[in-house]
DNA sequence: GCAATATTCAACCAACTGGTTAAGTGATTG
DNA sequence: CAATCACTTAACCAGTTGGTTGAATATTGC
């Protein structure tokens, strides 16, 4: 899947979804409860999901009449690989960086 | 200095935006010879170009009648560790990276 | 079946974006 | 000095964004 920058940052702009994001990093929610916190109508943050779900930032998942809003890190993941040009690890050994992680991935949790 | 992730975000949306800060990772450039592949006016990359100014991605300097652009990375690092809490390197051993992030910084390049 | 709940849709609005062209501002050069 | 070059500003335009309210659509519980 090619990941969509145009659309993972566009969302990231908001500071309200950026918002919801992190909600949902301790649980997954309803778009009730998301929309709680928040001093806009839940049509409002409705739109600001579609956002979300539009750019893979979250999955959905409708039981019974309540839609249950996850994260879905796959395209963070891809926006923040393509961020990794440009000097994030500056001070960091980029080479050794790349062994490491090979090696974390060969076998994870062994360290 | 707060980063102000609307503005890095905003910024990031924008493909032409992104091409640019590409450019840039090669090589320092004048205004004109960053709009020179694309297919806009020279005063529409200007704006672009201020646009990345103000999110802090991009630093200008003018010498004589050129303005020589050139990459900032701090603000897209910051960014992108406000990304990182989001499974990014959920398949690795987060402890055990971080030692690797500490160990690199006591010995820079002793890998 | 009816009322309440959860969520979206539709229409609307002000503000912003990304482009245009034309004019303005400095710096350089002939 | 006058023309040119490098760049920005101003005014404008169409399309998008982020919010509103009110109606529509399921789904649930009494």
């Amino acid at each position: 899947m090619i990941p969509n920058l145009d659309a993972v940052f566009a969302a990231l702009a908001d500071p309200t979804r950026r918002q919801i994001l992190v909600m949902l990093l301790e649980d997954d929610m309803a778009v009730t409860d998301v929309a709680e916190p928040f001093e806009m109508s839940v049509a409002a943050v409705s739109k600001h999901l579609a956002v979300l779900m539009r750019a893979g930032l979250i999955a959905q998942e409708k039981r019974g009449r309540v839609k249950w809003c996850k994260l879905d890190p796959d395209a963070m993941r891809e926006a923040s690989v393509w961020m990794q040009g440009f000097g994030q690890f500056e001070a960091v050994d980029l080479d050794a960086f790349e062994a490491f992680l090979a090696q974390e991935l060969d076998a994870p949790g062994a360290a």
